[in-house]
DNA sequence: ATTCCACAGGAAACAGTGGTCC
DNA sequence: GGACCACTGTTTCCTGTGGAAT
């Protein structure tokens, strides 16, 4: 353990401290070169090229799953296009559409960046669509529009947003809006309407999950960069190369690892990161990730996953009747067995519980359910919520 | 082959909140 | 101040379903 403030300090002082630059391990960080995404780097800064001599380029989609170095290429390219433009009328936004999660707040954040003062409600959505534009008009801006995860804007809202972007040119000229779409979900755009999908598609990319060899790579470039010398020693960073390479080539896992691992080590005054601390930072990402994912719960949710924990039987209509239990001993208002039924789905899609449906043949159709977390775990958060502290 | 159970889950409607616009 | 808007969380209504029992 580090021992005192004095002796953490003092160890800080004395240069003991791993890391040089903790940003290099970062999310936002946009490195030099991204030497295994370097197809992929060029492919888009040839469609995005033309914005810098004024003409309008084509749209793009970048497909490939987490972890893939889809946003880090196009944070890569957007950043070198700001650079080479200096300014000017070109306007690079950035839209992470599951966190701006609603057609309103995606168009409000592209507002943001170029100067248009949107109110969070009490517009309509064309009267938002109609600001903006007019603005963009006015300046005579080359706006760029990054969406990222812009398969969840189309799945929850569908495709009203991109029709109007894609169908923009006339409204904004002599101004025009590039989009550069990022997405998950290689199916997404199945459900496109025809119009939309033909200008979205003109550009497209897939970005292959990367093998252990280029997880390797990426990790050494990084470990250079935010760590002291021989602080992440190569057989530290295979080892974190080959736990997230088994997890579908992920970069952003195999960086998140290093970096707590780095922390772990730190805080326990080694001078380099061993097995035990990879090992234990792998650990620790899971256990938090649970733990959050349960504080961060609504109310109700978490009196049906404690009424999981707590119920022995395999039906939703056993769940339902716990549930309803635990709701009297809370004083909680009790929800409807559809809503119950909805929450449950949304607890198995988290990972906390497994609900399967089982038919018991002329005895009806149920779901299995079972708790995928540990109860002793569950038991020591929930009780930090004083809905269900008198519980335990 | 048909019946029937106990739900699953989609769709639409609704209530409430917090806002803008004229 | 009233009409209108976005959004969330919920209820209500409804159709669909797998497979044991008949």
């Amino acid at each position: 353990m580090p021992g005192s403030v004095d002796e953490i300090f003092r160890r800080a002082k004395e240069g003991k401290a791993l890391f040089i630059d903790r940003n290099a391990l970062s999310p936002d960080y946009v490195p030099e070169a991204l030497p295994f995404r370097d197809a992929q780097t060029k492919a888009v800064a040839e469609v995005l090229a033309p914005v810098l001599h004024g003409s309008k380029p084509s749209n793009l989609l970048l497909y490939g799953k987490t972890g893939t170095g889809k946003t880090a290429v196009a944070r890569y390219v957007l950043s070198r296009l700001k650079k080479e433009a200096d300014g000017g009328s070109l306007i690079v936004a950035y839209i992470n559409t599951r966190l701006a999660n609603t057609e309103y707040r995606a168009l409000a954040e592209l507002g943001q960046a170029i100067d248009v003062q949107i109110p969070f409600t009490g517009l309509s959505i064309g009267e938002v669509v109609g600001r903006v534009f007019k603005e963009i008009q006015l300046k005579k801006s080359h706006v760029v529009l990054v969406m990222d995860e812009i398969d969840y804007l189309v799945k929850t809202f569908g495709d009203g947003i991109l029709y109007e972007f894609t169908r923009s040119s006339e409204k904004l000229s002599p101004g025009f809006l590039s989009l550069v779409g990022i997405s998950n979900d290689l199916k997404f755009k199945e459900g496109l309407d025809p119009r939309v999908l033909s200008s979205l598609s003109e550009e497209e990319l897939v970005f292959p999950p990367y093998t252990v060899e280029e997880l390797k790579g990426i990790l050494t470039e990084r470990a250079r960069v935010a760590f002291r010398p021989s602080a992440a020693s190569a057989a530290a960073i295979n080892l974190c190369a080959a736990m997230a390479g088994s997890e579908h080539g992920d970069a952003r896992r195999a960086i998140d690892l290093l970096r707590i691992a780095g922390e772990v080590a730190e805080r326990e005054g080694l001078k380099e990161i061993d097995d035990s601390c990879i090992r234990r930072a792998s650990d620790k990402m899971e256990h938090d990730r649970v733990e959050e994912a349960i504080r961060s719960l609504p109310v109700q949710n978490k009196a049906i996953l404690l009424a999981t924990s707590k119920f022995e039987g395999t039906n939703t209509g056993e769940l339902y009747l716990a549930y309803n239990s635990l709701c009297k001993k809370c004083g909680l208002e009790t929800l409807t067995q559809r809503r119950v039924s909805g929450i449950l789905a949304e607890l198995d899609l988290m990972g906390l519980v497994e609900a399967s449906v089982v038919s018991k043949g002329r005895r009806g159709r149920t779901k299995r359910i079972r708790l995928l977390i540990g109860s002793e775990a569950l038991a020591k958060t929930l009780s930090e919520d004083t809905t269900f502290a008198g519980l335990f």
